[in-house]
RNA sequence: GCCUCUGUAGCUCAGUUGGUAGAGCAGGGGACUGAAAAUCCCCGUGUCGGUGGUUCAAUUCCGCCCGGAGGCA
């Protein structure tokens, strides 16, 4: 199967510098996994490498939506996937990076997602149904109709308890027909993965604060103003970065209190992904702390790459 | 200087008619199959400011002391 390397950690751990790092010695391309990224127009909010900041490789995943669109796992597993195979027919290592877990399992296939696009007009009405006869009533139905997957769902989990009842509409199968089905196909890449893990807690604080600072500082706020005028997507206005000044320029939130939210989101952003990644046993974990240079870092992610057989050809 | 209010979890505060206390937020852990930077679940012992006294028992009542806020001068 065809090897690729992936980049994960939790935001502002160092992901695209050590990406980029290794792109230049195992000549690779790098194909983002960031759900946000892929946005035109949201750059500083993102932290989206500028091309300078590439130094040259290719990267791909960038860029690839309007903010107006929804984007979705499935679009990007079809999208990336087309990437890779094109890094791969080029012979380049394909190195994957990103914090959008979900993002990353779609791509390599350890989930997958059938043909059919979501019907908008079910989801609609679903939604609806939500706030007429409630989640409680909702969850009642997809426990008659799919009792396995419903126990594994909190009832309080809107979002999961939609998509469940949307697939039984628009697909005729429960999501345990679906889930068992997924299993039954392999995986599509053969991923080697890299985790950066900056340690303690509070270290990934003060990388987060100081990024938030040279954001606002580069102009973030008026780039949220651009946005905020603009048609966005539900996909796209729940950005970190951007909502909580949405609400500045409501005039529900100093600029200072923005500020702070932005910071504290982005915290609590850090520790699902690292929640998210930490349940994924496949990933050689490197962590570091402050005293931790950024070469013994890539040194490390040399000898995972090394171990596992990829090196430049 | 006097008077009043106030000092309880990292923060904002409840509360105990005396039997050592609980919410929200923060924080920690977890889940996650087409919105995922989203959505959801679980986790609350802290000299109840200090010190004396009353009491079988004080964070709760009383005295004094130390912080904080306001008022009168």
């Amino acid at each position: 199967m065809d090897r690729v390397l992936c980049v994960v950690g939790p935001t502002a751990s160092g992901k695209t510098a050590l990406a980029i790092a290794l792109a230049h010695e195992l000549d690779g391309e790098i194909v983002s996994a960031d759900s946000m990224q892929l946005y035109r127009g949201m750059d500083i909010g993102t932290a989206k490498p500028s091309l300078d900041e590439r130094e040259g490789v290719p990267h791909h995943m960038l860029d690839v939506a309007d903010p107006s669109e929804d984007y979705s796992a499935a679009r990007y597993a079809k999208e990336a996937g087309d990437c890779v195979r094109g890094i791969l027919a080029r012979g380049k290592l394909p190195i994957i990076a990103g914090g959008t877990g979900l993002y990353i399992n779609a791509l390599l296939g350890r989930v997958s997602f059938d043909e059919e696009a979501p019907d908008n007009a079910v989801r609609a009405r679903l939604r609806g149904q939500a706030d007429t006869i409630g989640t409680q009533a909702l969850y009642e139905r997809l426990t008659a109709l799919d009792p396995a997957y419903a126990r594994t769902v909190h009832p309080n989990n809107v979002r999961r308890v939609l998509r469940a009842l949307e697939i039984i509409e628009t697909e005729g199968i429960t999501v345990t027909e679906r889930l068992a089905r997924a299993k039954a196909r392999p995986e599509r890449f053969d991923a080697v993965t890299i985790g950066l893990s900056p340690e303690p807690r509070e270290l990934i604080w003060s990388r987060i604060d100081r990024r938030v600072g040279e954001m606002l500082e580069r102009g973030l706020v008026g780039e949220a103003r651009r946005l905020y005028a603009a048609d966005l997507s539900q996909t796209a206005r729940q950005a970190i970065g951007y909502k909580e000044l949405f609400a500045y320029f409501d005039g529900e939130r100093s600029l200072s209190e923005a500020s702070d939210d932005i910071r504290l989101h982005t915290r609590q952003y850090a520790k699902r992904q690292l929640t998210w990644f930490r349940a994924d046993s496949t990933v050689q974990w490197i962590s570091y702390d402050v005293n931790v240079k950024f070469s013994l870092i890539l040194q490390n992610a040399r000898d995972i790459c090394q171990s596992y057989g990829i090196m430049r050809t």
